[in-house]
DNA sequence: AAACCTCTGGACAGGTCTGTCCAGTGGCCC
DNA sequence: GGGCCACTGGACAGACCTGTCCAGAGGTTT
């Protein structure tokens, strides 16, 4: 990993400093995404930039302060990403989706992991659970717009948020293992079921090649 | 919770004892629904059964000894349940969809909170993994060959049984707290979405009669 | 009633993690 | 060049969990 101070672009470091804060929020943040909260460790942490346990306590309170930072991270990001894609301009509404689907083949768009590991801890705390229906909220709010914005009733189009926002969810936590070509084949469907419309050709070829670029 | 030799229907209890096997395991199912697996702890199943840890040692091997023993109640029980739901006879493919709505309603039919919590378990824990993705398997199976008897093309069945499946997964991740009249609203649209077809008043009225029913 | 057998209590060891304390190190500034 | 200050290392205490050991309690059998 590199370090804040062996990273030319950053400010010079004073005094006898060998990490930084932001040394350790990036440390925290790679493994809460590898393995979840439960994962997110003082030792290993410590490990991991070479460094002792107590070097920890000069830069955060203690382990849950950490953890906080971790979800501010979150909650500045994400949900802004996802309502973006959502109101992108789009001719139909099966190109709409396929701005949706965007983000689940691309980490640049939209962090699937992090999300994810959020989900993860709010299972077990009821304060992260609460912040996260309210970002779920949101999104779903946001994808009830866009159905609406092409001509679908307000009741269909939050049924239909719901479905195609919910349905990415639990297809992530299955981990199925696709590649990206099995992925690709059932997205017509997918569409077909999320909008009730056929997608053109040109629509699928575009997302298509979209996905492959990655 | 009522212990084995409490009942009256159970064989008597041989030699000095004050709980079974059994009374280990209700224990452990309950909180292993409850609060997932990383709360099935010994020192508090006993004291939840006021007896001491070491009697545990008795009845299992280990910890992972009676973990495994909830796994096989699992895979003996809940994706048998679902299957025969989605070959259940039906007359058309919305009613077909009404029956697996079933099983997110009734607890008689399929224990959720067990499955979902077999699923947070595999999420860290490979080999639950492989067996929860088998079981995902057969299910999604089961629920595409639905869609193909009631005519869709294997293909688009594929998706349709995919999308209903991870939709139910995900929304009851999102723990999103509506009332059974509030999700009974959505269920025409989530039918129009999942199949295509709009279903009959009568199968609604059928449905909405079952879920008020319990 | 004595031997037996099943099961339990309590003590003990060991592993993992968090958080605290404080002496000490080495750049920086006056 | 001496003090300052930011930061670190290592030792320590304590919480919490698993698993082991063995004496012994108390029904059951002969």
């Amino acid at each position: 990993m590199l370090l804040h101070r062996d990273d030319p672009a950053k400010d010079p470091l004073v005094g006898n400093v060998k990490v930084t804060r932001q040394d350790w929020l990036n440390a925290a943040l790679s493994v809460l995404k590898s393995g979840g909260v439960a994962a997110v460790k003082v030792a290993d942490l410590a490990a991991q930039l070479h460094v002792s346990r107590s070097s920890f306590y000069w830069y955060f309170k203690n382990r849950t302060d950490v953890l906080e930072a971790l979800l501010a991270h979150w909650q500045a990001t994400n949900t802004a990403a996802l309502v973006a894609q959502a109101n992108a301009p789009a001719a139909t509404i099966t190109e709409a989706c396929c701005n949706i689907f965007r983000c689940n083949i691309d980490t640049r768009l939209y962090d699937q992991r992090l999300d994810f590991a959020i989900r993860d801890w709010a299972r077990r705390s009821d304060t992260v659970r609460a912040i996260l229906s309210d970002s779920d909220a949101q999104r779903v709010a946001a994808l009830t717009q866009m159905f609406v914005r092409h001509g679908y009733a307000e009741r269909n189009a939050t049924a239909r948020a719901r479905v195609i926002y919910y349905m990415q969810m639990g297809y992530e936590d299955a981990r199925l293992g696709e590649t990206l070509e099995e992925r690709l084949r059932l997205v017509p469907d997918y569409l077909l079921s999320f909008t009730g419309q056929h997608a053109s050709a040109e629509e699928i070829e575009a997302f298509n090649a979209y996905a492959r670029r990655i």
